[in-house]
DNA sequence: ATCTTATGCATAAGAAATTTATGTATATTT
DNA sequence: AAATATACATAAATTTCTTATGCATAAGAT
């Protein structure tokens, strides 16, 4: 990614994450969403964003709607009823990798 | 790995971690203390792990010391003096990954 | 006695998720 | 006019893991 490393896996809960507060969202607006979070410490590339987004549309959780603005394309995506779901299954995972990395690296932090 | 998952790269920081602290360890005992720690929460598979502590000594992380007890074979690892310096790397990627994670899920918890 | 489970290592094929490298095109800033 | 930003895309290679398989000894169960 960049600075900062994302471990493997994590792009889709920030992708479905987003788009859950955001209501619909497009690739580049994905980036540059990250990129002003993390203050620029992390660095989506697009070459794992958007074939990213395209397995998440074919698994039915994120649905596409096509739109042209000064003359350039972008494709919103938005979560369907299923990618909600998802999207809290994901969270709930998030969570529990890092209350088991907490047990095994027992580090100076936790989460409260 | 099992119940829960793990986010790939986060293995590696596990096997330095625990070795960091136990001095040295061989792979089953690794594989037993994870799930102890985390409660039979998360099973490291042999195929993900023997490779990884192949790869971590050809980096020069890890030194190997064979013994035999019971007539079964045991190979010890511990960290090398190169091992240690970047399981502090490791430990501080861990912290600002989640850190990020942070920032970008605006979860319910927070790390303190 | 024999069968299953536990201990202990290993590798190989395949899958998943990414990086790195390219490619196309329009708009805006310098 | 050139460089940067916006906006998409794909393909080859790499990393890291899963699943499957293999060998061998020890201990516990039937």
């Amino acid at each position: 990614m960049a600075n900062s490393k994302l471990y493997k896996g994590s792009l889709n809960t920030i992708i479905l994450k987003l788009l859950d507060e955001g209501g619909k969202m497009y690739g580049y607006e994905i980036t540059q969403k990250v990129k002003e979070l993390t203050k620029g410490d992390l660095q989506i590339t697009e070459g794992a964003l958007y074939p990213a987004l395209h397995k998440l549309e074919a698994d039915g959780l994120l649905e596409v709607e096509v739109a042209k603005v000064d003359n350039r394309l972008r494709k919103y995506y938005r979560l369907t009823e299923q990618g909600e779901k998802e999207t809290v299954n994901r969270l709930a995972e998030l969570e529990e990798f890092i209350r088991n990395m907490q047990q095994l690296v027992n580090p100076k932090w936790s989460i409260s």
